[in-house]
DNA sequence: GTGAAAGCGCTAACAC
DNA sequence: GTGTTAGCGCTTTCAC
């Protein structure tokens, strides 16, 4: 294996020239520069990292904390992260936080991570106030999908979110409108799951409708979930005529669900989601679109600039956009009296 | 931070005998061994990885190379890897090999993987024969999904598992079958596409059916690619009674598409994919199993062996297995000629 | 603008 | 069973 010795000799120059030169730092004549970069290439120079990293405590490593790999959403930012850290010569470690809590304790607290990575990306996941604190003062920490102060963070407002997907339907006309939602990971507070179910009641409240906890239920974030909760829904004696789901996998499985029981959607039952998943546009769905892959690589981003030097605290919300498609339209009724 | 220096300081025993003790090496005293665990404990000693890297020659890091993250095959395999590599102590470095293949040269040519990882662990996709050989002389490698001679690797026979499915319907008295296939990425030279493909030829060729070039088709490997080539299929003058899609994501989109214009599913149409992806029992669909995330295991636990002196060039291939649901059906005229 | 030299924090021979 | 001693291949002062 070539190091950087061997640039060295090759040029005549010594290895303190190489390494500046070869990072792009001052103080290195631009004929200089060109001839050790021509030297390197040619000798298929590739630095070490673990070298490069002893000596300048810096790992060039970023570790993306996941609560589930296979869910679209998590999927995505880590797509976005992963594009923006790898053109920028990072590496991204990858860890799968499930269910185990002392994986959990061990990774999060201080020195584990220190020693391996230059800073740490956490997706959905929200540290607990000592968490918080450990890593604080330790490790750049960026979030997405959560906010605490603090943190740089890139996220939606998911009461906002909720709040347009709810107004839509209160906006068609419906008045018995369902939710939905789900619980965090045990263990892990993500604010989401709460949040969009605040967004859903301060809706029907906003549009002067009665809250009914007999319409709210939980999907648990998956397909199979959202249509257990769609059809439990259906089989209430005053069921909705709308369904506000705070996931559009959830989404997903309400709107089949509904077909399949003999309901139309949007024509008996208006459904929708947050999201705006890849399947979505083929579902149909009517969903609250947030950029997943672009948080990501937002998150990235921001993270980048703190290593280098930028110390601005962004936390960053992104908008939300209500994206009208084929599953919500106004209730049966008001089409009646419409009509009539 | 703490260092082994100060492990060995509180102890009062050498570097080399701390350093012995914590990775488990033989040669040291049971109750050695002990107290110095406990002081490491006790200090929150963690070694630097670096350091360790650069005296060894190890990282203790493996790449994983994969060419799509959202996709759920891919994701899953991911998932599966990541679970066993944190076990043991490895870190999960990911890179997502998109449509670059500027990227993809520079990663696979030998030196950067190389000073990087321990390993390379590369999903669906296919080193070309130079890549190959350029791999094999720098790194252990490992495959899952495609089998080239020479690697290590986890697989399904993809012949064998599209037999499983065109048979199926073969046996169900289908016997105008149509397919929905997929290309490869440009660049990416998976194997998998076109041997399903030969396997639904053979399958046909079994059943004494003729091949029909018409009802072959594309649904990319996507949902809505699924559903659109479907959608084809059934505007043919003389459409199939029966589906064969190369994956389920794609036999989804095929499902909903045929119930949408009208058929019933499988009343007028049987539908089967392969993976036996995660929606699959909620879409009922019959398909093909493959085992992906014990497959992302096999193949973590057959790199790690690797590593660990094991020299056995194992080419795993796992068995698929016909999960019949519900989405599979005798062809409608039979059913009628049975109860005539 | 360039070079010399001292580490970074471990591991691996080799000695005892 | 334990200690001594060289490095591993870079980066980083500090000189010049």
């Amino acid at each position: 294996m070539t190091g950087i010795n061997d640039v060295a000799q090759a040029v005549g120059l010594s290895t303190a020239t190489v390494s500046r030169a070869l990072r792009g730092l001052p103080g290195v004549s631009t004929e200089t520069r060109q001839r050790i970069e021509a030297a390197a290439r040619e000798l298929h120079y590739v630095p070490s990292r673990a070298a490069a990293g002893l000596a300048s405590g810096h790992t060039h490593d970023i570790a993306v904390l996941v609560p589930y790999m296979t869910r679209w959403y998590f999927a995505s930012v880590t797509d976005g992260a992963a594009s923006v850290l790898n053109e920028t010569g990072y590496g991204m470690l990858l860890y799968h936080l499930a269910g185990d809590p002392v994986a959990r304790r061990r990774l999060m607290s201080g020195p584990v991570l220190r020693k391996r990575v230059d800073a740490v990306l956490l997706l959905g996941l929200r540290p607990t106030d000592e968490e918080a604190d450990l890593l604080r003062q330790t490790l750049p920490v960026g979030l997405v999908g959560s906010q605490v102060s603090g943190f740089p963070s890139v996220s939606i407002d998911d009461l906002v979110a909720a709040r347009q997907a709810t107004d839509h339907l209160v906006s068609l006309g419906h008045t018995r409108i369902g939710y939905i939602g789900g619980e965090a990971l045990p263990g892990y507070q993500f604010a989401t799951p709460r949040e969009r179910r605040r967004g859903y009641r301060n809706g029907l409240m906003a549009g002067g409708l009665r809250h009914d906890p007999a319409l709210e239920t939980s999907g648990q974030f998956t397909m199979a979930g959202g249509a257990a909760a769609c059809s439990r829904l259906l089989a209430l004696p005053d069921p909705p005529t709308a369904i506000f789901a705070a996931s559009d996998e959830m989404a997903f499985g309400a709107t089949q669900m509904a077909r399949e029981r003999g309901f139309s959607v949007p024509g008996d039952l208006s459904i929708v989601g947050i999201d705006d998943h890849d399947m979505a546009e083929h579902f149909n769905l009517t969903t609250v679109r947030q950029p997943v892959l672009e948080m990501g690589q937002m998150a990235a981003r921001q993270l980048l600039a703190r290593l280098g030097g930028d110390t601005s605290d962004s936390e960053v919300v992104v908008d939300t956009q209500l994206v009208i498609r084929g599953t919500t339209a106004p209730p049966a009724a008001s089409r009646l009296s419409a009509t009539s």
